[in-house]
DNA sequence: GTGTTATGGTTGATAATGTCAACTATAGCG
DNA sequence: CGCTATAGTTGACATTATCAACCATAACAC
């Protein structure tokens, strides 16, 4: 075997992908893997702008500008003007993207649930943090 | 955290990627991700048809049916009919594309021992044991 | 202050990738 | 034989990703 690594990497985030569509597209929630990437990171981050999420994402900046377009279409979050800095707008949740977020989140620990059956807790724990460390020796 | 694992999962495919890109253009070998992952498929699999690769990927059989005819233009594999099932064709390296899959290969192992740097090779059994089981569990 | 360069964000155009459906040829099975 | 299933190809289309140009503001040198 030469790179099984990357190899089920790629199977794995395949299997992912089609899990989490189906699962998203079961609860009717008309989000896509990246929307659900994006509000995560909208969640995680305080004052988060359009370029935190560049950063966080390693994606081109027009990408996630379409992105965060469209879930201000969907009213799922809104921008405000920054006050510290005027190209900056800071992207928050509004009420309904708010419960939405609960939604997916919950239909993603179902996910995460049935990923890690039969894995020990440790095993979990390493693995997080292998690939943590990956990301490291990576950027 | 919610569901780091994903979060980390998709940072490192993305990293992967970049890295990945970066390596083959600087090899100017013409190839992009997918490609890569037929050739290994195509090296792994004894008599491999489009439809082998199909399974493997997870991806639409017509998308693999122009990642062979892109290959096959590239003049590193080949098509050839398949004695038993008339239906399939045996794809195989020609002499260039088994030379250009030894090129890859060295590539990604650079990147693999980038990427496992400061790893014990413990952690990274468990790593690997811990994808295989999850794709299993998702499958 | 002015000028210059860097940064955050938007948009248009286009490339790359993924998906669906229709179709051909053959297989397999009653 | 007739019927259904499978392997592969193709056309059309949807989605996603990337590049380059652009505007507004920031940051810094002078």
């Amino acid at each position: 075997m030469d790179t099984p690594l990357i190899n089920s990497l790629f199977t794995l985030m395949q299997h992912y992908r089609v899990t989490i569509r189906e699962s998203i597209n079961a609860n009717e929630l008309g989000l896509n893997a990246m929307h659900v990437r994006c509000l995560y990171i909208i969640n995680d981050i305080e004052n988060c702008t359009a370029n935190d999420i560049v950063q966080k994402m390693r994606r081109d900046k027009a990408q996630i500008a379409r992105l965060i377009k469209e879930l201000i279409n969907l009213g799922l979050v809104e921008k405000t003007a920054s006050i510290k800095d005027k190209r900056c707008f800071i992207i928050s949740f509004t009420t309904e993207g708010k419960a939405l977020l609960t939604k997916v989140l919950e239909a993603e620990k179902a996910i995460n649930e049935k990923m890690c059956k039969n894995i020990s807790e440790e095993q979990v724990n390493t693995f997080t943090n292998v690939i943590d460390k990956m990301n490291n020796n990576l950027k």
